[in-house]
DNA sequence: AACATAAGGTTACTTTATGTAACTAAATAT
DNA sequence: ATATTTAGTTACATAAAGTAACCTTATGTT
């Protein structure tokens, strides 16, 4: 695999969606913040998974975390301003696929 | 993993988008036809997998192979109109990339 | 006290996807 | 006969994803 001339921007965003459920995890955060266990539920995705997609998301400014220290323990995720600016981008693809699938 | 009730026309969109470098590959096709060689050129991809993502996206009506009988032979991949309907997604992608990333 | 429950994970292990490098086919040129 | 070129394919090694069992904390039940 050899270096190329690609916008580097553009290829790290599709490290990012291009990754397997992210895209899909950040869809069913689009309408609001959702607990670990409904995103679980939601998406076909494994708990490790899902685990390993919300701190990459969260490391990279997407996803916000947020711990409730109730018991049993809750925790929001939520959509950052950057995570909101990917609406356009996942409607983008809902669309698409209602025209072409 | 469990079933749910996830829009299976998202789900498959993002089946195919979310493969490593399909969208990339949709990219490179957008401004005209390109050859194998020119497509592996540039894109930090492998033979093996560009020739595995091709015939998916070939498969589900997206890029169209031409062949060229030369000389040494010559193959050409190009968008169909679902494929071209990708602009708007992959432009939307790429929006994004350079306002936050 | 002993056990169960619940949320939000983690760990160990298996299967699938991706990456690497060498090789093939066809037609021509040296 | 050997080399060159394009567009792949094959065999093998490594990385990523899937599965299932387990952990922790704080309560609730027997």
């Amino acid at each position: 695999m050899k270096e190329t001339l690609l916008c580097p921007r553009l290829s790290k965003a599709m490290e990012l969606l291009g990754k397997r459920w992210t895209a899909l995890i950040v869809y069913q955060l689009m309408d609001g913040a959702k607990r670990f266990n409904e995103i679980e539920s939601s998406l076909p995705i494994s708990g490790r998974l899902l685990s390993e997609r919300l701190k990459e998301l969260e490391k990279e400014g997407i996803v916000e975390r947020t711990v409730f220290s109730e018991v049993p323990i809750r925790v929001e995720y939520n959509l950052t301003e950057k995570g909101l600016a990917l609406k356009e981008v996942v409607g983008g693809i809902e669309t698409w696929s209602k025209e072409w699938l």
